[in-house]
DNA sequence: TTGTATGCAAAGCGTTTGCAGTGAT
DNA sequence: ATCACTGCAAACGCTTTGCATACAA
């Protein structure tokens, strides 16, 4: 039976407060403002149990390590800022996308992943989230 | 200067002569029918040189490992066969999907992977490449 | 001969797992 | 009092890097 411990609605809340799929690590550092021991193991463990659970989902972005958001949103891709590198939802799509494939594929589903500036980095706001940018 | 190895030939071949993008597990294993004591170091640092010169270029699915192409393609997409993980070039793109951003935020590129069953797993056809299958 | 490229092994990085101790029920 | 959960550290898979040797020029 599943146990309702400091972490795990730490790791919950972190998650749901989020206007954006959070990086693991991102977790980690959200939730330990509210349990400063907190792991990354048990961020690990509990990650995959909620979306186990349905609660949660991965985003898995092209070259980009599993970030994670509250299920709910329905069917939606992804904009990545490339100055910020913060991801965010769009919930709009090009529609059927069977037409694309080459003669004799058939084609289930789809992902799509847009880059470009996000509102904060268009307008000159100085860059959010500095401390994931890559090397 | 760069110099002409075995090993960069038989690096080089292995992709070229693949008509999908390979893994550097999948370049070793085929680069080594010309090259036994090839080692996969060897292939990762020429991968990276060969992309950073221009021949080569990653492609990276979500929640994939990068795999690598020559490049000469222009913009394309991708098409991963679910059954055989494998993945394919596709020659079309649904065009302008810049609309589909939230307001202020400007979209400069995309990427998009359709996922499916490709024509030889369609057909009754014996399942393709299963040493690549996932866990 | 010179210095880049190679193979091996060790190190990195993100993620998972074993284990003994902690704490929710 | 149970037994799932936690923190730590070791283990993992993929990728990178240090180093002495091999070989293209």
């Amino acid at each position: 039976m599943e146990r309702n411990t400091r972490q795990r609605s730490a790791i919950r809340d972190a998650i749901a407060q989020a206007q954006r799929p959070l990086l693991p690590q991102e977790v980690l550092e959200a939730a330990r403002t509210e349990v400063p021991g907190l792991g990354i193991a048990t961020v690990y463990r509990n990650l995959k149990a909620l979306v186990e659970e349905g609660e949660l989902q991965a985003v898995n972005l092209p070259g980009e390590n599993p970030r994670f958001e509250v299920v709910g949103h329905r069917h939606h891709h992804h904009f990545q800022c490339r100055q910020c590198q913060r991801v965010f939802d769009v919930h709009a799509c090009p529609g059927d996308l069977g037409r694309l494939a080459p003669q004799g594929f058939t084609v289930e589903d789809h992902d799509l992943t847009l880059y470009g500036r996000c509102s904060e980095c268009s307008s000159g706001a100085p860059p959010h989230g500095s401390s994931h940018t890559h090397s």
